[in-house]
RNA sequence: CGCGGGGUAGAGCAGUUGGCAGCUCGGCGGGCCCAUAACCCGCAGGUCGUGGGUUCGAGUCCCACCCCCGCAACCA
């Protein structure tokens, strides 16, 4: 059985979720969705990074203990994804012990391979942050926080012999072996090489808060190089229950913001390479949002919360509408005005309008019961389909979504056409072909729109007495004329209830 | 010379190897009446940031310039 492991990001847990961090998920989600559809053994990975600096001055900040402020926004992570009906397959944190386990083996082992050496070093330190702050980062040679004149420190510190891999991952990028996504990030990622990619220190002896090196308990694993080893810790990676490491990894897909693709693309592959594991196959790196032309942070206070968006469109749409702004991998701008604007048209007028106007004229010209089958949409269908299937091989949940409108435009076209309240006056056989081609249509939708909108195509699914959807791969769904004659129609609640826009 | 992204219709975006400027939404006009005042058709609206250049032909290639936005502080 083919086995597709696919990744989110793992978010940093400083702060609560916002919809930066559901808009990735989401879409790691679809694609699960979607290869779960195809009858693929998946596994879907999503986590927190719980360690660090950083972390330390928010738990600070908010008056709390360590462990106590990581559970607690732990909770709330878990929350989210449960409102947006995410799949995830696990939730791994890097403060767990499966997580500590694997991590120390891997240390381990890169220490034994010879990819690590003791050096030292050195930077502005500021007591108050409890963290090294760069030299940029000063504001008249004080710490831009607290205000106070860092000193100047060296420390002891193991570092990771980057230098010696570089020429391996650059090849590996190059050749396609490890692919970087979208074009304009593998040229990015690509360029990094001709300039100087130091070696990178693997540990920090002036922070508490993360893993302590299984060498040297006075170090703590830099938290980015215990972050990135989520992917495989989830797994069981070093643990003697590692069936599913065993099973998964490689991973299919990273996904990935392009903020971090250089530890993704470039740290992440040489660490696996040092100590002979696989690199994954995939990178992807979304692009960002831009909220009315600004960038989303808390300073501007532009912070879109998916709980929200949720209250205002339910799930299924707020899905639909965060994946539907922009092409998947570019940056965008999302104008919070056009939500509603836009749950009209494609939501409401669109699918939902859709399927309500075929359930009634089937229940109006045949009581709801399937008329006999035909194929003149077949091959316009098939080749939609092709749209989307590639679009999803891609991981364009963008492209696929328009795929999607294109199956609704023809629909709404093909009705309008052949018009069936003339033909029920006239003819009854062109009127059956009709119909039936149409909840044929609306049965492909149903099956298109599951990875992105699970609900609303399930109910769509259904009411088309085909409850038992998710028993077949998509190969077998996606065959035209599985709608057998005589099923009974039953007409939907309105799916998408149009919102009224003042 | 820090690195990178971008400037195409009112808004948000596509434009593959240079070959008649497209898509969605919005606006306007018409049609239809099955449907969630939904759907379908048509129209208007762009000197493709500016100035040069290459070419039979440039949004697309080359050069220069202007403007916006990211990367260093909150932040995916």
């Amino acid at each position: 059985m083919e086995k597709f492991y696919i990744t989110t990001p793992i978010y940093y847990s400083n702060a609560e979720p916002h919809i930066g961090h559901s808009y990735p998920t989401i879409a790691a989600d679809v694609l699960a969705r979607y290869h779960r559809l195809k009858g693929e053994e998946v596994y879907f990975l999503t986590g927190l990074d719980e360690h660090g600096a950083k972390i330390a001055e928010a738990a600070q900040k908010a008056g709390k203990e360590l462990q106590e402020f990581c559970d607690e926004i732990a909770a709330k992570y878990q929350f989210v994804w449960d409102e947006l009906d995410i799949s995830n397959d696990d939730f791994i944190r890097t403060t767990s012990i499966r997580h500590r386990d694997g991590v120390n083996k891997l240390l381990v082992q890169l220490k034994e391979v010879g990819a690590i050496y003791e050096g030292e070093y050195e930077g502005y330190y500021c007591q108050g942050c409890e963290a090294f702050v760069t030299e940029k980062e000063l504001v008249d040679g004080l710490c831009p926080i607290h205000k106070k004149k860092p000193q100047f420190i060296h420390e002891k510190n193991y570092f990771f012999n980057l230098k010696k891999y570089l020429p391996e991952i650059e090849k590996a990028i190059d050749d396609g072996s490890l692919k970087v996504i979208p074009q304009i990030r593998r040229k990015e990622v690509l360029g990094l090489f001709k300039q100087d990619i130091p070696d990178f220190s693997i540990s920090r002896q002036s922070l508490k808060w993360g893993i302590p090196l299984p060498w040297d308990q006075n170090q703590v694993a830099y938290v980015w190089v215990d972050a990135l080893m989520n992917y495989v810790t989830a797994l069981g990676y070093g643990s003697a229950e590692d069936i599913n490491f065993r099973k998964f990894w490689p991973a299919e897909l990273h996904l990935v913001g392009k903020e971090i693709i250089k530890f993704h693309c470039i740290f992440w592959p040489a660490i696996l390479f040092a100590v002979g594991l696989p690199m994954p196959k995939n990178i992807f790196a979304h692009g960002w949002f831009t909220v009315d032309g600004q960038k989303m942070g808390k300073s501007i206070g532009n912070i879109i919360d998916p709980h929200d968006l949720i209250k205002e469109f339910g799930t299924d749409a707020t899905r639909y509408l965060l994946l539907s702004q922009f092409p998947f991998g570019q940056d965008g701008d999302i104008k919070l005005g056009n939500f509603s604007i836009q749950y009209n048209s494609d939501l409401a007028n669109g699918i939902g309008n859709l399927v309500s106007r075929v359930a009634a004229m089937s229940e109006k010209y045949f009581e709801g019961s399937v008329p006999a089958k035909n194929d003149e949409l077949k091959l316009d269908v098939s080749k939609i389909w092709q749209r989307y299937d590639s679009a999803m091989e891609s991981f364009n949940v963008y492209d696929a979504i328009s795929a999607i409108k294109e199956l609704n435009a023809l629909a709404d076209g093909y009705v309008e056409k052949n018009k069936p309240w003339q033909l029920a006056k006239s003819d009854n056989v062109a009127l059956a072909k009709v119909i039936y081609n149409l909840l044929e249509v609306i049965r492909n939708l149903g099956i298109m729109l599951y990875p992105i909108m699970p609900d609303t195509a399930t109910k769509i699914l259904i009411s088309l007495g085909q409850e038992d959807f998710t028993n077949y791969s998509i190969n077998d769904l996606k065959e035209w004329g599985r709608l057998m004659p005589k099923t009974v129609i039953k007409k939907n609640e309105a799916l998408f209830p149009r919102l009224n826009i003042n």
